[in-house]
DNA sequence: TCTCCTTTGAAGGTG
DNA sequence: CACCTTCAAAGGAGA
Protein backbone atom coordinates (compact mmCIF):
# COMPACT_ATOMS: atom_id res chain seq x y z
CA UNK A 1 0.00 0.00 0.00
CA UNK A 2 0.63 3.86 -0.32
CA UNK A 3 1.39 4.20 2.77
CA UNK A 4 4.29 2.15 3.44
CA UNK A 5 6.35 2.06 -0.19
CA UNK A 6 6.63 5.92 0.74
CA UNK A 7 9.15 4.36 3.44
CA UNK A 8 11.44 3.40 1.27
CA UNK A 9 12.21 -0.59 0.88
CA UNK A 10 12.30 -1.18 4.44
CA UNK A 11 10.09 -4.16 5.14
CA UNK A 12 10.19 -7.09 7.12
CA UNK A 13 8.15 -9.29 4.38
CA UNK A 14 4.72 -7.69 5.70
CA UNK A 15 4.48 -4.55 3.81
CA UNK A 16 1.10 -4.80 3.80
CA UNK A 17 0.37 -5.13 7.39
CA UNK A 18 -0.57 -1.35 7.50
CA UNK A 19 -2.85 -1.59 4.92
CA UNK A 20 -5.42 0.03 5.78
CA UNK A 21 -8.67 -2.31 5.74
CA UNK A 22 -11.37 -1.14 4.41
CA UNK A 23 -14.02 -3.68 4.92
CA UNK A 24 -17.68 -2.44 4.82
CA UNK A 25 -16.42 1.07 4.59
CA UNK A 26 -15.83 0.31 8.06
CA UNK A 27 -12.75 2.04 9.22
CA UNK A 28 -11.55 5.86 7.84
CA UNK A 29 -10.33 5.62 11.70
CA UNK A 30 -6.46 6.40 11.10
CA UNK A 31 -5.76 7.04 14.44
CA UNK A 32 -5.72 10.73 14.22
CA UNK A 33 -3.64 11.51 17.27
CA UNK A 34 -1.18 9.14 16.33
CA UNK A 35 2.39 10.56 16.53
CA UNK A 36 3.32 7.77 14.35
CA UNK A 37 3.31 7.89 10.72
CA UNK A 38 3.06 4.52 8.81
CA UNK A 39 6.92 5.33 8.22
CA UNK A 40 7.59 4.86 11.42
CA UNK A 41 6.36 1.61 12.09
CA UNK A 42 7.94 0.31 8.67
CA UNK A 43 11.33 2.12 10.01
CA UNK A 44 10.65 0.75 13.55
CA UNK A 45 10.18 -2.87 12.14
CA UNK A 46 12.82 -2.64 9.49
CA UNK A 47 15.33 -1.82 12.74
CA UNK A 48 13.99 -5.03 14.57
CA UNK A 49 14.38 -7.19 11.72
CA UNK A 50 17.40 -5.50 11.09
CA UNK A 51 18.97 -6.42 14.40
CA UNK A 52 17.70 -10.12 13.54
CA UNK A 53 20.15 -10.52 11.01
CA UNK A 54 22.64 -9.32 13.11
CA UNK A 55 22.10 -11.74 15.62
CA UNK A 56 21.19 -14.09 13.35
CA UNK A 57 24.34 -15.19 11.17
CA UNK A 58 22.92 -15.98 7.58
CA UNK A 59 24.67 -19.39 7.23
CA UNK A 60 24.36 -22.63 9.36
CA UNK A 61 23.72 -23.87 12.67
CA UNK A 62 27.44 -24.10 13.41
CA UNK A 63 26.96 -20.41 13.45
CA UNK A 64 24.12 -20.02 15.12
CA UNK A 65 25.00 -22.51 17.72
CA UNK A 66 28.57 -20.08 18.08
CA UNK A 67 25.93 -17.12 18.73
CA UNK A 68 24.45 -18.79 21.70
CA UNK A 69 26.84 -17.55 23.89
CA UNK A 70 26.98 -14.51 22.50
CA UNK A 71 23.33 -13.78 22.40
CA UNK A 72 23.51 -13.89 26.17
CA UNK A 73 24.30 -9.83 25.59
CA UNK A 74 21.16 -9.86 23.56
CA UNK A 75 19.50 -8.69 26.59
CA UNK A 76 20.99 -5.56 27.06
CA UNK A 77 21.53 -4.82 23.25
CA UNK A 78 17.47 -6.04 22.93
CA UNK A 79 16.97 -2.98 25.96
CA UNK A 80 19.38 -0.38 23.95
CA UNK A 81 16.95 -1.54 21.04
CA UNK A 82 14.11 -0.91 22.75
CA UNK A 83 15.21 2.32 24.36
CA UNK A 84 14.12 3.62 21.52
CA UNK A 85 10.93 1.72 20.72
CA UNK A 86 9.95 2.48 23.86
CA UNK A 87 10.30 6.25 24.22
CA UNK A 88 8.23 6.25 21.00
CA UNK A 89 5.50 4.16 23.24
CA UNK A 90 3.57 5.93 25.73
CA UNK A 91 1.77 3.69 28.58
CA UNK A 92 2.86 0.90 25.72
CA UNK A 93 3.95 -2.88 27.35
CA UNK A 94 7.77 -1.49 27.05
CA UNK A 95 6.91 0.86 29.36
CA UNK A 96 8.62 -1.72 31.93
CA UNK A 97 11.86 -0.26 31.47
CA UNK A 98 13.03 -1.51 34.57
CA UNK A 99 12.68 -5.36 33.44
CA UNK A 100 16.35 -6.25 33.42
CA UNK A 101 15.95 -8.38 30.71
CA UNK A 102 13.12 -9.66 28.59
CA UNK A 103 11.31 -12.19 30.34
CA UNK A 104 10.75 -15.15 28.56
CA UNK A 105 14.29 -14.35 26.53
CA UNK A 106 15.55 -17.44 25.96
CA UNK A 107 14.23 -19.68 28.48
CA UNK A 108 16.80 -22.67 27.47
CA UNK A 109 14.71 -25.62 28.20
CA UNK A 110 11.87 -24.05 27.47
CA UNK A 111 11.23 -25.87 24.02
CA UNK A 112 12.88 -29.03 24.72
CA UNK A 113 10.93 -31.76 23.03
CA UNK A 114 10.47 -35.00 25.13
CA UNK A 115 13.09 -37.22 25.01
CA UNK A 116 13.82 -40.44 26.09
CA UNK A 117 16.25 -39.81 27.91
CA UNK A 118 14.35 -38.17 30.31
CA UNK A 119 10.32 -38.23 30.10
CA UNK A 120 10.45 -34.69 32.01
CA UNK A 121 12.61 -33.17 29.57
CA UNK A 122 10.20 -31.18 27.93
CA UNK A 123 9.01 -29.67 30.82
CA UNK A 124 10.20 -26.00 31.26
CA UNK A 125 11.17 -24.17 34.24
CA UNK A 126 9.77 -21.07 34.77
CA UNK A 127 10.13 -18.53 37.85
CA UNK A 128 6.61 -16.82 38.34
CA UNK A 129 6.55 -13.12 38.58
CA UNK A 130 3.61 -12.06 40.81
CA UNK A 131 4.64 -8.57 40.71
CA UNK A 132 5.50 -6.14 37.82
CA UNK A 133 5.81 -8.96 35.52
CA UNK A 134 6.28 -7.91 32.19
CA UNK A 135 3.11 -7.76 30.35
CA UNK A 136 4.36 -9.28 27.58
CA UNK A 137 5.29 -11.98 29.36
CA UNK A 138 1.67 -12.64 29.04
CA UNK A 139 2.18 -12.91 24.89
CA UNK A 140 3.96 -16.14 25.35
CA UNK A 141 2.60 -18.90 23.30
CA UNK A 142 4.54 -21.45 25.73
CA UNK A 143 1.69 -21.50 28.06
CA UNK A 144 1.80 -24.31 30.47
CA UNK A 145 -1.17 -25.78 30.37
CA UNK A 146 0.38 -29.03 31.57
CA UNK A 147 2.69 -29.06 34.86
CA UNK A 148 4.27 -31.56 35.84
CA UNK A 149 6.64 -33.05 39.25
CA UNK A 150 9.28 -32.87 37.26
CA UNK A 151 11.76 -31.10 38.32
CA UNK A 152 12.57 -27.55 37.94
CA UNK A 153 15.79 -27.99 36.38
CA UNK A 154 16.37 -30.70 34.23
CA UNK A 155 19.70 -31.91 32.28
CA UNK A 156 19.67 -29.24 30.15
CA UNK A 157 22.13 -30.99 27.56
CA UNK A 158 20.33 -33.69 26.39
CA UNK A 159 20.20 -34.34 23.04
CA UNK A 160 17.10 -32.55 22.57
CA UNK A 161 17.51 -32.04 18.78
CA UNK A 162 17.43 -36.41 17.93
CA UNK A 163 18.36 -35.18 14.20
CA UNK A 164 20.78 -32.57 14.94
CA UNK A 165 22.61 -34.22 17.64
CA UNK A 166 23.67 -31.01 18.54
CA UNK A 167 25.28 -29.88 21.77
CA UNK A 168 23.65 -26.53 23.01
CA UNK A 169 24.70 -24.56 25.53
CA UNK A 170 22.01 -23.76 27.78
CA UNK A 171 22.10 -20.59 30.44
CA UNK A 172 20.57 -21.61 33.04
CA UNK A 173 20.05 -17.86 34.94
CA UNK A 174 17.88 -17.13 32.15
CA UNK A 175 15.36 -20.47 33.08
CA UNK A 176 13.31 -18.05 35.12
CA UNK A 177 11.95 -15.76 32.19
CA UNK A 178 9.36 -18.08 30.77
CA UNK A 179 5.90 -16.95 32.74
CA UNK A 180 2.96 -18.76 32.38
CA UNK A 181 -0.50 -17.89 30.80
CA UNK A 182 -3.23 -19.82 31.36
CA UNK A 183 -4.90 -20.77 28.14
CA UNK A 184 -2.50 -18.72 26.32
CA UNK A 185 -1.36 -15.66 25.73
CA UNK A 186 -3.37 -14.05 28.01
CA UNK A 187 -3.37 -10.72 29.38
CA UNK A 188 -1.83 -7.72 27.74
CA UNK A 189 -3.40 -5.26 29.53
CA UNK A 190 -5.49 -2.25 29.99
CA UNK A 191 -3.07 -0.56 27.00
CA UNK A 192 -4.09 -3.23 24.64
CA UNK A 193 -7.82 -2.46 25.23
CA UNK A 194 -9.99 -2.52 22.43
CA UNK A 195 -10.37 -0.07 19.98
CA UNK A 196 -12.90 -1.35 18.38
CA UNK A 197 -15.50 0.48 19.81
CA UNK A 198 -14.52 3.88 18.08
CA UNK A 199 -12.69 1.85 15.51
CA UNK A 200 -15.94 0.22 14.15
CA UNK A 201 -18.34 2.74 14.33
CA UNK A 202 -22.01 1.35 13.91
CA UNK A 203 -20.45 -1.40 14.40
CA UNK A 204 -20.25 -4.26 16.63
CA UNK A 205 -17.45 -4.93 18.67
CA UNK A 206 -17.48 -7.83 16.68
CA UNK A 207 -17.24 -5.93 13.18
CA UNK A 208 -19.90 -7.61 11.96
CA UNK A 209 -23.41 -5.95 11.71
CA UNK A 210 -25.02 -8.64 14.22
CA UNK A 211 -26.87 -7.75 16.68
CA UNK A 212 -25.28 -8.74 20.17
CA UNK A 213 -25.28 -8.29 23.74
CA UNK A 214 -22.59 -6.18 24.41
CA UNK A 215 -22.73 -6.47 28.21
CA UNK A 216 -21.91 -10.13 27.88
CA UNK A 217 -20.85 -11.17 31.86
CA UNK A 218 -17.27 -11.52 31.10
CA UNK A 219 -16.56 -9.00 28.55
CA UNK A 220 -15.53 -6.50 31.05
CA UNK A 221 -14.28 -8.42 33.51
CA UNK A 222 -12.60 -10.29 30.47
CA UNK A 223 -10.97 -7.44 29.70
CA UNK A 224 -8.94 -6.56 32.87
CA UNK A 225 -7.65 -10.58 32.22
CA UNK A 226 -8.19 -11.54 35.97
CA UNK A 227 -7.08 -15.04 34.93
CA UNK A 228 -4.07 -15.66 35.14
CA UNK A 229 -0.55 -15.68 34.15
CA UNK A 230 0.63 -15.97 37.85
CA UNK A 231 0.83 -19.41 38.48
CA UNK A 232 1.69 -20.57 41.72
CA UNK A 233 2.98 -18.73 44.87
CA UNK A 234 4.70 -15.63 43.99
CA UNK A 235 8.63 -15.77 43.56
CA UNK A 236 8.20 -19.52 43.09
CA UNK A 237 9.71 -21.56 41.06
CA UNK A 238 7.04 -23.78 40.01
CA UNK A 239 7.59 -27.50 37.66
CA UNK A 240 8.17 -27.60 34.18
CA UNK A 241 5.86 -27.38 31.63
CA UNK A 242 6.07 -28.37 28.47
CA UNK A 243 6.48 -26.41 25.23
CA UNK A 244 3.96 -25.53 22.86
CA UNK A 245 6.27 -25.54 20.54
CA UNK A 246 6.46 -29.18 20.50
CA UNK A 247 3.80 -31.56 19.62
CA UNK A 248 3.37 -34.10 22.72
CA UNK A 249 3.00 -37.62 21.39
CA UNK A 250 -0.81 -37.64 22.19
CA UNK A 251 -3.41 -35.15 21.04
CA UNK A 252 -4.76 -33.23 18.19
CA UNK A 253 -1.81 -32.21 16.62
CA UNK A 254 0.13 -34.92 17.12
CA UNK A 255 -2.92 -36.89 15.51
CA UNK A 256 -2.37 -34.54 12.59
CA UNK A 257 1.20 -34.23 12.02
CA UNK A 258 2.71 -37.00 13.32
CA UNK A 259 0.68 -39.96 13.20
CA UNK A 260 -0.26 -39.01 9.75
CA UNK A 261 2.79 -41.29 9.04
CA UNK A 262 1.95 -43.89 10.85
CA UNK A 263 1.32 -46.60 8.63
CA UNK A 264 4.15 -48.47 8.31
CA UNK A 265 5.04 -52.21 8.36
CA UNK A 266 4.62 -53.70 11.31
CA UNK A 267 7.94 -54.56 12.51
CA UNK A 268 8.94 -50.82 12.28
CA UNK A 269 5.68 -50.02 14.31
CA UNK A 270 6.71 -51.78 16.82
CA UNK A 271 9.95 -50.53 17.05
CA UNK A 272 8.28 -47.54 17.16
CA UNK A 273 6.54 -48.45 20.26
CA UNK A 274 9.56 -48.65 22.10
CA UNK A 275 11.01 -45.48 20.82
CA UNK A 276 9.73 -42.46 21.92
CA UNK A 277 7.57 -40.69 19.84
CA UNK A 278 9.46 -37.82 18.26
CA UNK A 279 8.12 -34.51 18.46
CA UNK A 280 7.01 -31.75 15.70
CA UNK A 281 8.86 -28.76 16.87
CA UNK A 282 6.27 -26.16 15.89
CA UNK A 283 6.98 -22.53 14.04
CA UNK A 284 7.43 -19.97 15.81
CA UNK A 285 3.75 -17.97 16.22
CA UNK A 286 4.48 -14.60 13.98
CA UNK A 287 2.97 -11.46 15.30
CA UNK A 288 -0.80 -11.80 14.24
CA UNK A 289 -0.87 -15.35 15.42
CA UNK A 290 0.31 -14.02 18.72
CA UNK A 291 -2.02 -11.35 18.24
CA UNK A 292 -4.99 -13.63 17.62
CA UNK A 293 -3.82 -15.76 20.80
CA UNK A 294 -4.02 -13.78 23.11
CA UNK A 295 -7.46 -11.60 21.44
CA UNK A 296 -9.41 -14.74 20.40
CA UNK A 297 -11.25 -15.23 23.83
CA UNK A 298 -11.55 -12.52 24.12
CA UNK A 299 -13.49 -11.96 20.99
CA UNK A 300 -15.42 -14.93 21.42
CA UNK A 301 -16.74 -13.80 24.58
CA UNK A 302 -17.43 -9.87 23.02
CA UNK A 303 -18.86 -11.93 20.05
CA UNK A 304 -20.57 -14.89 21.31
CA UNK A 305 -19.02 -16.74 18.52
CA UNK A 306 -16.97 -19.66 18.32
CA UNK A 307 -16.39 -20.59 14.61
CA UNK A 308 -12.70 -19.64 14.55
CA UNK A 309 -12.63 -18.55 10.58
CA UNK A 310 -15.17 -15.98 11.42
CA UNK A 311 -13.20 -15.38 14.57
CA UNK A 312 -10.33 -14.79 12.68
CA UNK A 313 -11.28 -12.43 10.13
CA UNK A 314 -12.52 -10.24 13.41
CA UNK A 315 -9.10 -10.48 14.73
CA UNK A 316 -7.84 -10.05 10.94
CA UNK A 317 -9.67 -6.56 10.88
CA UNK A 318 -8.53 -5.72 14.61
CA UNK A 319 -5.23 -6.12 13.86
CA UNK A 320 -5.53 -3.58 10.91
CA UNK A 321 -6.86 -1.05 13.30
CA UNK A 322 -4.22 -1.75 15.53
CA UNK A 323 -1.93 1.02 16.32
CA UNK A 324 1.43 1.25 15.09
CA UNK A 325 2.75 1.35 18.66
CA UNK A 326 0.41 -1.75 19.59
CA UNK A 327 1.57 -3.85 16.33
CA UNK A 328 5.06 -3.15 16.86
CA UNK A 329 5.03 -5.16 20.16
CA UNK A 330 3.48 -8.05 18.80
CA UNK A 331 6.47 -8.04 16.16
CA UNK A 332 8.76 -7.48 18.76
CA UNK A 333 7.44 -9.94 20.44
CA UNK A 334 7.03 -12.44 17.60
CA UNK A 335 10.63 -11.34 16.88
CA UNK A 336 12.14 -12.59 19.95
CA UNK A 337 9.72 -15.63 19.81
CA UNK A 338 11.94 -16.41 16.53
CA UNK A 339 14.92 -15.83 18.00
CA UNK A 340 14.37 -18.30 21.26
CA UNK A 341 13.39 -20.97 18.63
CA UNK A 342 16.54 -20.37 16.59
CA UNK A 343 18.62 -20.82 19.63
CA UNK A 344 16.93 -23.72 20.95
CA UNK A 345 16.68 -25.30 17.57
CA UNK A 346 19.24 -24.36 15.19
CA UNK A 347 18.92 -26.85 12.83
CA UNK A 348 15.46 -26.60 12.53
CA UNK A 349 13.75 -25.45 9.28
CA UNK A 350 10.28 -24.64 8.87
CA UNK A 351 10.30 -26.96 6.46
CA UNK A 352 10.46 -29.53 8.63
CA UNK A 353 7.31 -29.10 9.28
CA UNK A 354 6.03 -28.97 5.70
CA UNK A 355 6.46 -32.23 6.02
CA UNK A 356 5.97 -33.08 9.23
CA UNK A 357 3.46 -35.97 8.14
CA UNK A 358 5.81 -37.98 6.54
CA UNK A 359 9.12 -37.27 8.51
CA UNK A 360 10.47 -39.63 10.69
CA UNK A 361 8.23 -42.44 10.09
CA UNK A 362 7.16 -41.08 6.97
CA UNK A 363 5.07 -43.49 5.79
CA UNK A 364 4.41 -43.82 1.87
CA UNK A 365 0.63 -43.04 2.85
CA UNK A 366 1.15 -39.77 4.57
CA UNK A 367 3.94 -38.57 1.84
CA UNK A 368 0.62 -39.27 -0.30
CA UNK A 369 -1.44 -36.98 2.16
CA UNK A 370 0.65 -34.47 1.68
CA UNK A 371 1.06 -34.68 -1.91
CA UNK A 372 -2.94 -34.51 -1.77
CA UNK A 373 -3.11 -31.64 0.35
CA UNK A 374 -0.72 -29.80 -1.60
CA UNK A 375 -2.68 -30.48 -4.88
CA UNK A 376 -5.82 -29.57 -3.25
CA UNK A 377 -4.59 -26.07 -2.11
CA UNK A 378 -2.78 -25.96 -5.75
CA UNK A 379 -6.33 -26.82 -7.44
CA UNK A 380 -8.17 -24.45 -5.68
CA UNK A 381 -6.29 -21.78 -6.55
CA UNK A 382 -6.65 -22.48 -9.62
CA UNK A 383 -9.70 -22.47 -9.28
CA UNK A 384 -10.15 -19.23 -7.83
CA UNK A 385 -7.94 -17.33 -10.08
CA UNK A 386 -10.17 -18.97 -13.15
CA UNK A 387 -13.16 -17.67 -11.49
CA UNK A 388 -11.80 -14.28 -11.30
CA UNK A 389 -10.99 -14.39 -14.62
CA UNK A 390 -14.33 -15.02 -15.89
C1' DT B 1 -12.44 -38.91 11.79
C1' DC B 2 -10.62 -35.80 8.89
C1' DT B 3 -10.40 -31.56 6.36
C1' DC B 4 -11.80 -26.98 5.52
C1' DC B 5 -12.34 -22.35 6.76
C1' DT B 6 -10.12 -17.77 7.86
C1' DT B 7 -6.60 -14.46 9.15
C1' DT B 8 -1.30 -12.46 8.83
C1' DG B 9 3.44 -13.20 8.81
C1' DA B 10 7.67 -15.94 8.22
C1' DA B 11 10.28 -18.89 5.63
C1' DG B 12 11.45 -22.02 2.01
C1' DG B 13 11.33 -23.08 -2.85
C1' DT B 14 11.16 -21.92 -7.71
C1' DG B 15 11.74 -19.57 -12.16
C1' DC C 1 14.16 -10.70 -7.01
C1' DA C 2 9.39 -11.65 -7.30
C1' DC C 3 6.15 -14.83 -6.66
C1' DC C 4 4.10 -18.98 -4.74
C1' DT C 5 3.30 -22.35 -1.11
C1' DT C 6 3.15 -24.02 3.48
C1' DC C 7 2.56 -23.64 8.27
C1' DA C 8 1.83 -21.59 12.55
C1' DA C 9 -3.60 -21.15 16.16
C1' DA C 10 -8.30 -22.18 16.77
C1' DG C 11 -12.63 -24.69 16.89
C1' DG C 12 -17.01 -25.18 14.51
C1' DA C 13 -18.90 -27.11 10.26
C1' DG C 14 -19.42 -30.40 6.99
C1' DA C 15 -18.03 -34.43 4.27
Amino acid sequence: MPQLSSGGGDDLGANDEMIAFKDEGEQEEKIPENAFTERDLADLKSSLVNESEINQSPSAAAVRRGQQGEQRGYAEKHREHLDGVSKQQDGGMYKAAGYPTYPFLMLPDAYLPNSSVSPSSNKVSVVQQSHGMHPLTSLLPYSNEHFSPSPPHLPLDIDMSQKTGVHRHQSQDLSGYYSLSSGGVGQIAPSMSWQSQSVYPGLSPCGFRQTYSSNLPGASSYSRFPHSLMLGPSGMHPTGIPHPAIVPPTGKQEHEQYDRGMYVKPQVEAKREKEPKKPVIKKPLNAFMLYMKEMRAKVIAECTLKESAAINQILGRRWHALSREEQAKYYELARKERQLHMQLYPTWSARDNYEAGLSGVAGEKSKADWGKKKRRKREKQQDSSADNSL
